[in-house]
DNA sequence: CATGAATGAGGGTTCATTCAT
DNA sequence: AATGAATGAACCCTCATTCAT
């Protein structure tokens, strides 16, 4: 966690460097993510990061709280959508969700990617993020999905979260580059598009009903 | 590409260098993986991977080619299956092929996969890569299947290729997982088992029909 | 020498902020003994430390002072001995001061035997220190015990003045070793205790004698 | 150990460079003495050293090696003494030889010297280099020396043992300065002086017979 | 054609010291 | 008088690449 100093900092002085922080490790593997290059960016000296973080790893650690933090606040500020419905409502709310936070931080959201499929370098992270990943929430999921007769009984609950998994990681993006967004768009209007809907009812259909005919 | 000099090497010296570089690649981020370590292992000296290759790109890109030539070979290798059936039983054939790759060549399937994510830092490169990646392919393909009447017509043909492609980059290390596979496994045998063919049948069984009751 | 401020400061503060700074010097050489470090255990702003004093070396200079204000104090506290009776009789009590020293303040003492082997790093100082030193006082000891006849005048005064220094400096760390002291011993009792009165005997037993049969 | 880069040098190159990290090493404690010092002086790249040596421990395991190597060397080339004989031309001889390695490496001596005070921060190290110090020897000598009734059956052999050690690190030095050497002076002629052999007689007879009169 | 020493920029990190508040 | 953020030089070490042999 940033040490007081950094908490401290004036608003536009913490947020620009958090801004080049998270672009500098959106951008690259954890490994080749330079301190160097941050503090040239941001035009402090190398030592004054160091007041700021422990480590290089102390950064990093941080934007993936902030990541996970930021990614619960979208949520929240979500009209909430209870489980008890059609699973697949829920379903389709929860990447909707997804979407809001690539939106609304896409840097965060690269961030966070990458320490799912980089590898983090640290073993215990990579452990943890592994059991606060999506994966076993959507195995659950599903298979109260099957009880209450929302999913189909002969679906290989493994296999369909793994599937819902490797879509849900890039839906953002895509979503992002079909419609043609950019970082700055109105969230809300973005949202409220026919277009933007019926992207997000085709996924759902797709996912319920298959492509088949 | 690499120059005259690897290409008239012995095949045991060539292979040994290039094992030991696609592990090294398989493993790191391009940045991370290090020339050094690759000739320290394979025994070899710093100049002579020089005159071997023009540079460390220079090696990356082969292994990607390599890696898009080996992914051929093991189509090719593989009884042909037309198009002109079911389009299903060809997309179940796709899959397939994919994780005999990933069985066949993990090294080279891993690199790939990096490719993908990690996005190379040579801009050019990437840019290549995602041009002949497989989304253009599975979007002609879910067209024709529209034409055919073997996809719904009203399925989003690019949101289904775009599911599709998510699903296909990740299929093969989820198939060798779910079924605790190691490389050396027979692959023959491997696909043969009840097993395996259900795992197919299934994915294949939830993207045309979804997973919806 | 330490500024007002420091004098002026409460005497815990005071006490404690020497304490920690005579362990960081005692453990470690001059160049890596750490202001960061001793204003981080004492729970002082780093710009106090240079409210206190003008700047490291200030602070080294201080403690190394106080080291022989403090081994002048023990010496003075005890017993006084005076030098018209018997030199070794004099001698034996100018050792035992000596590990009085030792045991009383072992982190002053480790820090004035680091002086001494570590070669401060300024130069001036380094003289000083040597020319303040033990050695000349030996000399002069030893010249008026040939004198008195207590030394054999067939003694080369200077050498036998190193031998005495060389062990003088190390004699308290190997008393506390030999007799597995600790440093909240009860001091009189150590000393009444037939086996350091014995250890003392014996090195000036083989002063006087020597080793030979 | 360095590696064949280094040992295939030139011999004035590997020369320079090892006269120049002994200098260093000898003026300043382990975690002082820079690397960057060392290629600097010896006016070569950075990298470069990382080619010689594994990193800063191996070249100064490296100089500790050298160093009691050559003390070995100086021994072996002395007119060998033999333990049959009175203990102490044999102890002479000790110091004799001592005073030769002084005289001929002072940048070894003192780095072997520093290696003893000022506490290696390797643990490991620290323990071999005590294992294999002359604590242990002269306690050896002196109990044998007990036996054969060249020393008094009387002397605390432990004690004893502590006061030749203290002389015997620090002679080397007091000798050059005594006698004014400098380190080029002619060896031979130097121990050959009557001023030496009487120095060297006399340090024995205090030890052996003491100061007292 | 093979070799492997040489290079120097760049990496993360620590430190004594300054200075505005 | 007390604070603690800011600084930048220095530390050890790694790397891709070159080039003389």
């Amino acid at each position: 966690m940033p040490k007081e100093t950094f908490t401290n900092l004036p608003d536009h002085k913490r947020n620009r460097i958090l801004r080049i922080a998270i672009r500098e490790f959106a951008e690259k593997p954890y490994d080749v993510a330079s301190i160097s290059n941050i503090v040239r960016e941001a035009g402090i000296a190398k030592g004054s990061f160091y007041q700021y973080f422990e480590d290089k790893q102390d950064l990093y650690r941080y934007l993936i709280e902030l990541g996970t933090e930021e990614r619960l606040n979208v949520i929240k500020a979500l009209p909430a959508q209870d489980l008890s419905g059609d699973l697949f409502v829920y379903i389709r709310w929860l990447f909707q969700s997804s979407v809001y936070f690539e939106l609304k931080e896409p840097g965060l959201a690269q961030v966070a990617y990458r320490a799912f499929v980089d590898e983090v370098p640290f073993p215990e992270m990579a452990e943890e993020l592994r059991r606060r990943g999506p994966t076993q929430f959507f195995k659950q999921l599903l298979t109260q999905g099957v009880h209450h007769g929302d999913i189909s009984p002969w679906a290989d609950v493994d296999l369909a979260a793994f599937i819902m998994e490797a879509t849900y990681y890039q839906f953002g993006r895509y979503f992002v580059q079909r419609l043609n967004l950019t970082a700055d768009a109105d969230l809300e209007q973005t949202f409220a598009s026919a277009e933007a809907q019926e992207l997000l009812n085709n996924l759902i259909r797709i996912l319920q009903k298959g492509i088949g005919d």
